[in-house]
DNA sequence: TGAATATATGAGCAATCATTCATATATAAA
DNA sequence: TTTATATATGAATGATTGCTCATATATTCA
């Protein structure tokens, strides 16, 4: 039996987790988009996205990367919504598909300092 | 030359970019820390933690995966510094380092929910 | 101290993934 | 229409990663 109250509030919190975690299906989502930004040239290309829209060119020669490279990960961000394309001239300019997306990456960087603090 | 006012201001913004992209050890912090909300198992002992702090055996209980599994996760993300750890009993407790990681969370399923919007 | 319990950890393996290379598609320019 | 330019895409490959299994470590209990 529960020794004190904190055991027993425990013992009630274990209880309702074991009934409530959510479905991978509800989760996938949020799965996937943190998985997009955790590759290194994908987080370049949204930061890069986030100062101006950029041709698919533009954005392998910022970067100093192939087209290919490039273009296999805009297409991932694509298909997560994450970025949009539209045709200009010759070109295809992306861009980010809303704002939030900086206002995440700006909460983890606070993070990331609070956590330097503790040194 | 540029046509007009808008590509002139492009160029601009492209050639500042070439010289602002942040370098990888700056951007590497972050990376790791996406990474780490990039899986599934990870995110449900976040999810979990959020409400309580559990032993080892609870998360592995509860997720309904092997204790080495979850033993290795909760390793990762100790080196992040998104958890941290104290022996209880015998038991070790593991909880959140900070209440960042659930704003953060919260901000990407609200990116999640307006996107589901323009359907 | 010796047995039981809780957690950590290293090696091995299958799956996932980012890049490259070659090539296809699509638009613009000549 | 032919040629050049920009982007997309499929296959192949090396690297990373999450899990399992076996085992090591550490703490509690008898």
């Amino acid at each position: 039996m529960p020794e004190n109250n904190f055991e027993l509030e425990h013992q009630k919190a274990l209880h309702n987790l074991k009934q409530n975690i959510p479905s991978d299906t509800d989760l996938e989502a949020m799965v996937n988009i943190f998985k997009a930004f955790g590759d290194m040239t994908r987080v370049k290309i949204i930061l890069a996205l986030a100062e101006t829209p950029l041709s698919v060119g533009e954005i392998a020669d910022t970067l100093d990367m192939s087209q290919s490279s490039i273009s296999h990960q805009l297409s991932i961000l694509k298909q997560l919504n994450l970025v949009s394309n539209a045709r200009r001239g010759r070109n295809i300019h992306y861009r980010l598909s809303d704002q939030h997306i900086i206002t995440i990456f700006k909460q983890t960087q606070e993070h990331i300092i609070e956590d330097d603090n503790d040194f």
